[in-house]
RNA sequence: GGAGGCAUAGCUCAGUUGGCUAGAGCACCUGCUUGACGUGCAGGGGGUCAUAGGUUCGAGUCCUAUUGUCUCCACCA
């Protein structure tokens, strides 16, 4: 039983092990027990590409602590973990590998190159869950998920299909955020502004019918030959005389109308717009209620397009089985094949030598950028799949303002409404390999869509045999929305799913609302008919030292790995769970994880002293009969630290929570406690030694239980070495706050003595009394058992060479030190300087009178007396009292002096 | 343009539904070989809680405005 620790505690030695024996229990696992209340948290499953940062330790610490806490509870806890295939940044990884090797995705061919593609996912995706594994969490490893396993893969085909049935997925030409470097469309949600110089060109177009030059600004000249009509405000008095007439494109020679549109803002600019269907968001639905040709002049990978690309479309367009909204393309002739930017330079060169340059302004404007590669994004229209979004969003909101889905902290709730509400369509083909590819067929014969279930051999219309499936696969958050289901057995109706579903908490940062946990909510609801979790919490991005952002490019991230190594993962655990409040930014510091690695140690030191008092044959913790007084004050704080560490769990106060422990464990058990401990165990009675003994036991073992969740390592190691009860202290019941051993008389009769003990030393201290220099304590008080009950310790914590407690004692040659309840006599001799005392004396009076008036002018005030609680209100009472006892005891002692 | 966060000690931040005269860590100053720990112990200095109003018996906490700062969303011919 019996151990000796080493001096100091090393985590190295101690985490893997420690981990091992968990995963060997099966501990993590949960039994899916029906008589059990489950609780589930799923793992916001990280990219396989992914290596651990500070942003998923936080997000796994707090899940981690929520899991081991609720665990301890008797919960059938799951934490459900898994990895997601991260389809654009996984590809472009593997394509970025590729190139080293001079090969491209086409070298390859789609097979060849998914067999690569999950070549990388067995050799980086197991990386990241050791590294998940390195922080302690406790993921029932049995049940770890891919996104793009069969189960997963599954779920996503269902949903497809369903919702391809329910027409809430359509196929169709659209506008589309089109990343020319990852040759791919991305949705909205995945395009990142960011501020660029740029200019307004101010170009001259000529009407045809007045010959007048007609003057409109442009960011983007290079899309000009794609322009099919310039709009004008139909109110606009400077242009009433041009309704229905028409402008040369210049350089094109071609003849455009000009519309009238409400986009056309007179109050910006000229009031005169080009519109360019093909190429700009607006003015594709500019184009759309004009009936305007919709002409396309950049190719997919960003160059002008040109006589192959002509023909191609002609040749579907003559077909009959284009879609609706079915661009043209322009043969660019002497553009053709330039990249945009060439194109641009060009075009404004051509514009200018034939006059209809009229001058530049320079400009800053945000520029959407692709969140992945940061390339900017060129919008296009494509034919692609979308997700129609308004039948889904109604019921997500109306779920979530019913209170169905609370989000922790509560403003965030108006962001996700926000998101809801202004959502469009969601675009979810991508033109990628890695993915779920979308299963719709073509029917080369007749031209029907066929979305099935199980794939077809056959035309279900004609018959035909020429089927070709579609070569895009879905948007990566298409399968991480389907996350919280898919992974318990959906659409199977699986045991797991019918207790482990809908799961209760979700962990995640604010910057995947719209991306992920929206998404989560609306197909939850559509494909289960329940809200996937009831409680989101938000925690904030971790930041560096100085609050910027940790990011690769900075190069300030901090390697959590590193610090483990370092410090430890109990450290780095507890160091981001302290001070964190739901959805604030954290800075991560030096500083930080240093003082939870001195805590840590504190903690291992305190045990290294309990464990060295102990007996070989100590009995199992309980609470001794015939307690002391400081053994009463242990436990009825100890029991309210329960409740306290309890409560702010509940309310995912974990910040709260974490001062609660540090503050007890450092201030209260190791500062008092054990070195009230010290005088009974230092002693001859062998009763008292026993006692001491057991509530050192009781209280340290319990505690730790409360401290589990946040320092899972440390605490286990700890509560092995000292009696125990049960295989691990993971399982370990979670204490309970328990009214019995509350103790509100020997709490307030230790305050005493402690006030007593800090007033002694603060004297000293002042006085510049050396702890080796002991002196008599003369006490008078009116508590004189509380004194009585506490006076060995004056001995050991007041630097005491004698205790007296009576009354009339001399004041020659002492200082007097006054608490609420005690005057205490300190004979100091050749120390005392008569004139310092009346002064200190005299400043420690008015102090107290200012302090009386203080409470007088709240106890005189009738609003207060009537309408402050009783207890605040009493609150006050007493420390009236404990002015007017402390007054009276000055006024005496400067009268003696 | 819209929405939201933050503003508290030299620094980094807590402060839970408004209720003892505002706390911690680090830094700083003074003592200490105190039989668990110097990654420690004891003591200390340091804040008119951004500004101005308001609600209340009572405001760091709630409301309004202002200033500074950060973030998100939208727009940008």
């Amino acid at each position: 039983m019996k151990r000796e620790l080493a001096k100091q505690y090393e985590p190295g030695e101690v985490e893997g092990r420690i981990y091992h024996r968990w995963l060997d229990g099966g501990y993590f696992h949960a039994p899916c027990d029906p008589d059990k209340k489950p609780y589930t948290i799923v793992i916001p499953p990280p990219n396989i590409t992914g290596q651990l940062h500070m942003g998923h330790a936080l997000d796994e610490t707090l899940q981690d602590i929520l899991i081991r806490w609720k665990r301890m509870c008797g919960y059938d806890t799951l934490w459900l973990p898994g990895t997601d295939h991260a389809s654009i940044a996984t590809e472009a990884k593997i394509v970025a590998a590729m190139r080293e090797e001079g090969l491209t995705k086409e070298d390859l061919g789609r097979e060849k190159f998914l067999e690569r593609a999950w070549d990388w996912k067995k050799t980086y995706g197991g990386r990241i869950v050791e590294q998940l594994k390195s922080l302690g969490s406790s993921c029932d490893w049995d049940r770890e998920r891919f996104t793009l396993d069969e189960g997963c893969s599954r779920a996503v085909r269902e949903v497809f299909v369903n919702f391809y049935n329910e027409g809430l997925i359509y196929r169709g030409n659209r506008m589309v955020n089109w990343c020319p470097c990852c040759n791919t469309s991305i949705s909205d949600a995945e395009v990142e502004y960011s501020e660029k110089e740029s200019n307004f060109w101010h170009l001259l177009y000529t009407v045809k019918e007045t010959g007048e030059k007609l003057e409109l600004a442009t960011t983007r000249p290079e899309t000009m030959l794609g322009d099919t009509a310039v709009a004008i405000n139909g109110d606009d008095p400077r242009y009433a005389h041009l309704h229905g007439c028409h402008c040369i494109l210049p350089l094109l020679n071609k003849e455009i109308p000009i519309v009238c549109d409400e986009h056309a803002d007179m109050t910006k600019g000229t009031g005169v717009v080009k519109i360019t269907p093909a190429h700009d968001p607006n003015d594709f639905e500019v184009g759309l209620r004009h009936h305007l040709p919709i002409v396309r002049t950049f190719t997919y990978d960003g160059h002008l397009t040109g006589k192959a690309e002509k023909e191609a479309a002609d040749a579907l367009l003559a077909s009959g089985r284009a879609a609706e909204n079915e661009p043209e393309v322009l043969d660019c002739g002497k553009y053709a094949g330039m990249t945009t930017m060439e194109a641009r330079k060009a075009i404004l060169a051509d514009l200018e030598a034939g006059g209809y340059l009229k001058y530049t302004e320079p400009l800053k404007h945000d520029v959407g950028t692709c969140y992945r590669c940061h390339t900017d994004i060129e919008p296009m229209v494509s034919k692609q799949w979308f997700v129609r979004m308004e039948p889904l969003a109604k019921p997500a909101m109306e779920c979530v303002e019913k209170g169905e889905i609370k989000f922790v902290p509560e403003r965030f709730t108006k962001n996700y409404m926000n998101w809801m509400k202004n959502t469009r369509d969601w675009c979810i083909s991508r033109q990628l390999w890695w993915g779920h590819r979308i299963p719709a067929w073509y029917c080369a014969d007749c031209g029907a869509v066929i979305v099935e279930k199980e794939d077809p051999t056959v035309c279900p219309k004609c018959g035909g045999t020429h089927l070709e499936q579609d070569p895009d696969t879905l948007d990566t958050w298409f399968s991480s929305a389907l996350w919280p289901f898919s992974t318990l057995g959906w659409p199977d109706e699986t045991e797991d799913l019918a207790h482990f579903y809908p799961t209760d908490t979700l962990v995640t940062g604010y910057d995947i609302i719209g991306f992920w946990v929206s998404r989560m909510i609306f197909s939850g609801l559509a494909h289960t008919g329940k809200a996937p979790f009831n409680t989101v919490l938000i925690h904030g991005l971790v930041r560096d030292a100085k609050g910027r952002k940790m990011s690769k490019s900075l190069g300030n991230g901090i390697d959590p790995l590193e610090i483990i190594d370092k410090y430890g993962a109990d450290a780095l655990r507890f160091a981001l769970a302290t001070g964190n409040s739901p959805g604030n930014a954290m800075r991560f510091s030096d500083e930080k994880i240093e003082a939870s690695r001195n805590f840590a140690n504190k903690l291992w030191n305190a045990n290294r002293f309990i464990l060295m008092n102990l007996t070989d044959d100590e009995p199992a913790p309980h609470i001794p009969a015939n307690l002391a007084i400081e053994d009463k004050w242990i436990i009825s704080r100890y029991n309210d630290l329960v409740h306290d560490v309890s409560n702010s769990l509940e309310n995912f106060e974990l910040g709260i929570a974490v001062q609660n422990l540090y503050d007890f464990i450092w201030d209260v058990f190791c500062d008092w406690y054990i070195e009230l401990a010290k005088t009974r165990l230092n002693g001859e009675d062998a009763a008292a030694k026993e006692t001491v003994r057991a509530v050192l036991v009781y209280v340290m073992s319990n505690t730790l239980k409360l401290l589990h969740p946040f320092m899972p390592f440390i605490t286990e190691e700890i509560w092995q070495a000292l009696p125990h009860e049960g295989e691990t202290i993971m399982l370990s019941p979670w204490p309970k706050f328990d009214e019995e051993l509350t103790f509100r008389a020997e709490e307030n009769a230790m305050e005493r003595i402690m006030a007593a003990v800090k007033a002694v030393r603060n004297r000293r201290s002042e006085m510049n009394v050396p702890p080796s220099k002991k002196a008599k304590l003369f006490i008078e008080t009116k508590y004189r058992d509380d004194f009585e009950a506490g006076r060995q310790f004056m001995f050991r914590l007041a630097y005491a060479s004698d205790v007296e407690i009576g009354e009339g004692f001399p004041s020659d040659g002492t200082v007097s030190v006054i608490t609420e309840s005690a005057r205490i006599y300190i004979p100091l001799n050749e120390l005392v300087d008569i004139e310092a005392e009346k002064a200190r004396l005299t400043k420690e009076l008015e102090k107290a009178q200012s302090d009386l008036a203080f409470v007088d002018k709240k106890l005189n005030n009738p609003g207060f007396v009537e309408k402050a609680p009783e207890a605040v209100v009493n609150g006050q009472r007493e420390m009236r009292e404990k002015c007017l006892a402390k007054i009276a005891m000055l006024e005496e002692s400067l009268g003696k002096l």
